[in-house]
DNA sequence: CCGCTACCGTGACATTGTCACTTAAACCAT
DNA sequence: ATGGTTTAAGTGACAATGTCACGGTAGCGG
């Protein structure tokens, strides 16, 4: 576990023996099935979550179920914005769940923050951790003002690619849909033009690519 | 100028004396004419600017000349992408330009890099400015995501009611269109829409808002 | 008054989103 | 195995938005 909060948290050697010791003692170990959701909302406070093993998706949803993903965690993420609450500027609305079993640490909330106030290296790091996950959020914001469906559809493939580490991707258009914030009627649409231009296969829950570069080129512009 | 950072830098109570000496001795000070590219790019130090008197548009633009509002900045507002170079996990490209004549101060790189790496007070202050932003993107996102043309353009429009401070707006569509990040046309026709709706009425260059219940109820959705 | 420029109007078509419904694969219970 | 149920995918029609290629026209400076 040390070695695990040495490598995720980069103020780990600048804290105080007291801090270290604090930290390990008051951390929360949870274990989570897949689809598990673990924070919907703006303001509350559920700590520092940080992934020991497993996979996140965070998005955001209106009223009407719609949903779009805004960026995952991965083993050893840490997931700021459930310590929102620290952060008076930080106002808007995210929810985030597993999507593969997942162990997780949480940092309790009142741990977080002392270290927050006191030290000033973690306090560096939660900058740095709102600035990454802004920076992915513009990124994303990009795509969706400068990018068409097929030039998306084609990066979420491959993004998925490097999930699984599989060019046959056990995911349903549906799901693909919702990462990209669309209908799945619109995804089934491409993908099969796609499969004529052979860059896929398709069969039922499972998308085969049959031409990585091609996507890639797709994808990158 | 004193009274003025002590309401647009919160920190300012907790500097030293030398600090705020330094900052009130390297601050500089610029005027712009209106449309004047301040900033284009990702991690260039200009400094953190400071809009003394004005008004400045935040955009992010593709190659092919698509752009997009971000967020705009008024009269003490502090803009801290120009520093993004203080912020390792901040890698993306904006580009902002004056809105009006524009009275600008500008505290340097350096300084303002000393005064964050040696005083909590500043480096939370930087945090809390790079939150605000976030959740102004995250509003953008939630909008583009979420909502259709007819409920960005009524918000954009109340949007240029409150910065003008009268009914009578002297946009083109064309501005409004690079607000929303859409296409002139799109705007042309969703204006006549509303004209035949009777909240608005046109002229060339102008835009008479004749039902702003009407379209609050329309864009708060 | 002329001509130029910036702004606006418009029709045709492409892309994407929405809706209603059908088809089909996988799974499960008997 | 059989049939029924659930979930995934296919499809056609239409609406909303984006793109393109024009044409018109108000206002401005000579």
């Amino acid at each position: 576990m040390e070695t695990f909060l040495k490598n995720s948290l980069p103020f780990w050697g600048q804290l105080t023996d007291g801090e270290r010791r604090l930290l390990l003692d008051t951390l929360q170990l949870h274990t989570y099935e897949k689809g598990t959701i673990l924070y919907h909302g703006s303001g509350e406070c559920t700590g520092v979550q940080m992934i020991l093993h497993g996979r996140a998706r965070v998005y955001i949803n209106s009223k009407d179920g719609k949903e779009i993903t805004l960026y995952r965690l991965l083993d050893g993420d840490v997931c700021m914005m459930s310590a929102a609450c620290m952060i008076k500027s930080l106002n808007f609305s995210i929810s985030f769940e597993t999507e593969t079993d997942s162990e997780i640490a949480v940092i309790p909330r009142h741990v977080y923050e002392k270290l927050n106030s006191e030290n000033m290296f973690v306090k560096n790091f939660t900058l740095e951790m709102v600035a990454s996950k802004f920076s992915d959020v513009m990124w994303l914001l990009e795509q969706l003002v400068f990018s068409n469906m097929g030039q998306r559809l084609a990066g979420a493939l491959l993004e998925q690619r490097a999930l699984c580490g599989s060019t046959t991707l056990n995911v349903t258009h549906e799901q693909i849909a919702t990462d990209l914030g669309t209908a799945r009627e619109v995804v089934t649409r491409l993908l099969k033009q796609f499969q004529t231009e052979e860059l896929v296969s398709l069969s039922r829950g499972k998308i085969h690519l049959t031409n990585e570069p091609a996507l890639r080129t797709l994808a990158e512009q």
